[in-house]
DNA sequence: TGCCGCATGACAGAAACTGTCAAAATCGAG
DNA sequence: CTCGATTTTGACAGTTTCTGTCATGCGGCA
């Protein structure tokens, strides 16, 4: 059954390199476009023109023009939810967090135009800022299980859902706090401020 | 210049008042055709139809069909944002906010079975619950501003929009967690716990 | 080489919008 | 009440996103 893979430089067959690389393809094509004249004023006429598919085509690689936001904005959401969840339990949640945000997030950071182009873009279109919020949104229920499981509490329950919403929050918030001022500092102690605000309550009684 | 009305009843002309009732119509047939059908189900055309206006009427009233939905769930937050900012600065953070949650909120929340429907709504049509998100965080900015005055702060420091988030973050989930577990409770309480969570550290160092 | 499967392209069409302009209703003044 | 100005509406055409369908063709495999 199993071929032996050797050169697994590229595994799968040809036809699969080809298919990703008309995924790499439009999303460049459509980075540019987006970046240079704006979400709105790019349809996918122009961005498939410039990759020379049919606009049938589009819609086959990315369900919808907003999709293929949320894949340039692809940040490792998936490799810190793992890196969390393999953290010891008894360890300081906010310890955990940064440790893992340190071999996820952090590599994306590097790169702060990228970062300050895919935030402009949200900046200045409300719906792909929904729709990013919406992914966030989907990101904190699957926080909150990882959580859950530490504290083995109710991964539905309130306080499982309110430490990762303000996880997401201090996150999302140290972004925008970066954004707003920009000097070209490092990102990631923006972040790592805005999680320590969460280790002192946030309303006193 | 100003003519003397004493019959203030319907101050505005006989076309302002038209003018709102095909608004308030088209709002009420969108509604019942939303929770019958479902959001995607549910063309402009079937709702200008059910109220016999054009379609293009409908677009000058709403800019977008997401927009009737927002007008649907129109909670009272301009009240809360007024009433947070006419408590003492002096007071507790949550007891200002409890006190203007209950002259605003409370009132909507009374109706259970209307918000329960609009959760419904927002549960399983991912567009609606991205763009609510959406106004989710525009009133973010503003709760922030209200909350900077109090501790004459920064209102896009980090605090202040933290905090601000936080305080939506309370009231989302305690809605969410109500809505999960649907006995015919009142909201309120669930909403006052959830925030009574935010007093205490959310993550610990 | 020759067959199979899947990706692609070329349609046609639905549905959400938008611009434009003429018809109709409302309003304000005489 | 009438007339003209302002506003609101409807009709129409057009753009853009997105979907179903079906035939063509390329890559994978024997």
């Amino acid at each position: 059954m199993d071929t032996v893979l050797l050169a697994t430089e590229t595994p799968p067959g040809l036809a699969a390199r080809k298919k990703e690389r008309t995924r790499q393809q439009l999303a460049e094509a459509a980075a540019q476009l987006f970046y240079r004249n704006g979400y709105d004023a790019t349809t996918v006429d122009d961005i498939v023109t410039a990759v020379d598919v049919s606009s049938r085509t589009f819609f086959r690689y990315f369900p919808t023009k907003e999709d293929l936001v949320v894949a340039l904005g692809q940040t490792s959401m998936g490799s810190f939810l793992d890196a969390l969840a393999q953290r010891p339990a008894d360890e300081a949640l906010l310890t955990s967090v940064q440790r893992a945000i340190e071999n996820s997030f952090a590599l994306s950071w590097k790169d702060t135009t990228r970062v300050c182009s895919f935030l402009t873009l949200l900046h200045d279109t409300p719906v792909l800022r929904a729709r990013w919020l919406e992914e966030s949104n989907h990101n904190r229920g699957l926080l909150a299980g990882v959580i859950a499981t530490r504290t083995d509490g109710d991964p539905s329950g309130t306080r499982s859902l309110l430490i990762a919403g303000a996880i997401i929050l201090a996150i999302d918030t140290a972004l925008q706090v970066w954004f707003d001022q920009d000097d070209e500092d490092e990102i990631a102690p923006f972040v790592y401020r805005a999680l320590g605000e969460l280790t002192t309550p946030l309303l006193t009684p």
